[in-house]
RNA sequence: CGGGGUGUGGCGCAGUUGAUAGCGCGCUCGGUUUGGGACCGAGAGGUCGAAGGUUUGAGUCCUUUCACCCCGACCA
């Protein structure tokens, strides 16, 4: 992409009233728009980055046997009612509305009925189980407050997998299964080191849920780390009994704040109850699906790692996610234009993403850019280093800098 | 939803005891510059969040309202 195509800008200064870091330097590099509090539009270097967050999640739910699917935003009433969650008392985050003719509506905040009731239609035999289908769709959940950026928003990118199994067995396994694609996941997007495996309270069908909890000092929970074993508790189950499960003494676990990034969950019967999603088993009778529910939040964790993986000059992408590999920056003369010009058709074809700086800025400028922009990856042409043959690459996460042949440039980029 | 704060060109801000709005960044044009956000000159751009009120006169005082931010409670 050529800057001189890209109709976002950089700015110096962020919005007063935009205090979380995340979102401050996203709005600064031109990533994300804010339209109102707590809902932000992606821009194109935004929209990328989320795009690569949900393929990298897309990869690791099809490789265990996930369908993706896209639901309705949305929802016809009855379906919540059947469960009890349509009521404001039992589930408070509703934005709802009306239908021309009067009915009422919500914007959906999760899926959990409209895809049971979905289902009923395809689930009859066992045969027909176990099954998963996910989705990515904007959430809406009306937060009495919403705040942190992107990390507690009005809507938000949520990725939701269901899971439908024969019986408790069947959930327990895909449910482990689900906990390791979690970890690859979170492995990809270069925050694996800093997430835990964090105990939650379990609702009805389970002692406990899990949830991906990513050490932040902007975290708004509480979690008790164990290094070692790489867990943690959540502060709402930290008692003696969790501890006792799990072998551990207060002793071992540090507190810790950190962002929930993600959360596997035992649903049980709970949805096939309420709205009777049964089938006949080998042996004739019918019995009711058991199912789980599994969250990630693409729109959180970009702005989890814009604001964990940055410094003074601004945004520092891991290179799975950065909207391009490349920042590519010429300067000086006519030569060094077309030569740059040149490199960047090359690294194009070589399937190699650039962002090209062909402004006609100065070279501090466009530097400051590249640095606020976050791109892994600064190269350099110019008069000075053509003299030589040579291209200059300057990482954005160590700062260092080597000056190569092309040949070297290239076998360093592929 | 409780407490606190803030709304003035696109962004960041100033505006005194009330007298009809100014600075920096950005933008346009001309020129000079070109390895760390250039400089000089000339310009464009604001019914001061909204509504009502007090006053000869309101960005400034009063009332109402909306929005945004922070702390708390709640929540992926």
């Amino acid at each position: 992409m050529r800057i001189s195509k890209l109709f976002t800008k950089t700015t110096k200064d962020a919005p007063a009233d935009e205090v979380a870091k995340n979102a401050q330097l996203l709005i600064r590099a031109g990533f994300v728009y804010k339209e109102m509090a707590g809902v932000y539009a992606y821009l194109p270097l935004g929209k990328k980055v989320l795009d690569n967050i949900i393929q990298i999640i897309r990869e690791e739910m099809d490789a265990i046997g996930g369908n993706e699917i896209s639901l309705t935003a949305l929802q016809p009433k009855h379906n919540w009612e059947s469960s009890g969650r349509w009521n404001d008392e039992v589930m408070d985050v509703w934005f709802k509305t009306k239908l021309a003719n009067g009915a009422e509506l919500g914007l959906a905040p999760t899926h959990e009925e409209p895809l049971t009731q979905l289902m009923k239609n395809f689930i009859s035999s066992y045969r027909d189980l176990p099954v998963y289908p996910y989705q990515f769709q904007i959430k809406f959940r009306n937060e009495l407050r919403s705040k942190s950026g992107l990390m507690r928003g009005r809507e938000f990118w949520m990725k939701d997998l269901y899971s439908f199994s024969r019986n408790q067995e069947e959930h327990d396994n895909f449910y482990e299964l689900v906990s390791s694609a979690y970890d690859k996941v979170y492995d990809r997007l270069g925050i694996g080191d800093i997430t835990y495996k964090t105990f939650a309270s379990g609702g009805s069908f389970a002692k406990y849920s899990h949830e991906f909890q990513t050490l932040s000092d902007v975290g708004e929970d509480k979690i008790y780390v164990h290094d070692g074993r790489k867990l943690a508790i959540n502060e709402e189950v930290y008692t003696d009994e969790v501890l006792d499960d799990l072998g551990l003494s207060r002793d071992d676990l540090v507190e810790k704040k950190a962002v929930e990034v993600g959360n596997i969950f035992t649903l049980g019967t709970k949805f096939s109850d309420a709205l009777d999603l049964a089938y006949t088993d080998i042996d004739g009778e019918s019995k009711k699906v058991i199912m789980g529910s599994y969250g990630i939040g693409p729109s959180r964790l970009m702005g989890l790692i814009a604001e964990h993986f940055s410094d003074d000059k601004g945004l520092v992408w891991p290179e799975s996610i950065a909207p391009a590999k490349v920042y590519l920056v010429s300067i000086g003369s006519d030569e060094a234009i077309s030569l740059a010009d040149d490199l960047y058709d090359e690294l194009m074809q070589a399937g190699i993403e650039v962002i090209y700086d062909d402004r006609d800025e100065r070279p501090g400028a466009k530097f400051a850019d590249a640095e606020l922009m976050g791109i892994p990856y600064r190269v350099t042409v110019s008069d000075r280093l053509i003299v030589d043959n040579k291209f200059e690459i300057t990482s954005r996460k160590t700062n260092m800098t080597n000056i190569l042949t092309h040949d070297e440039l290239l076998a360093k980029l592929s």
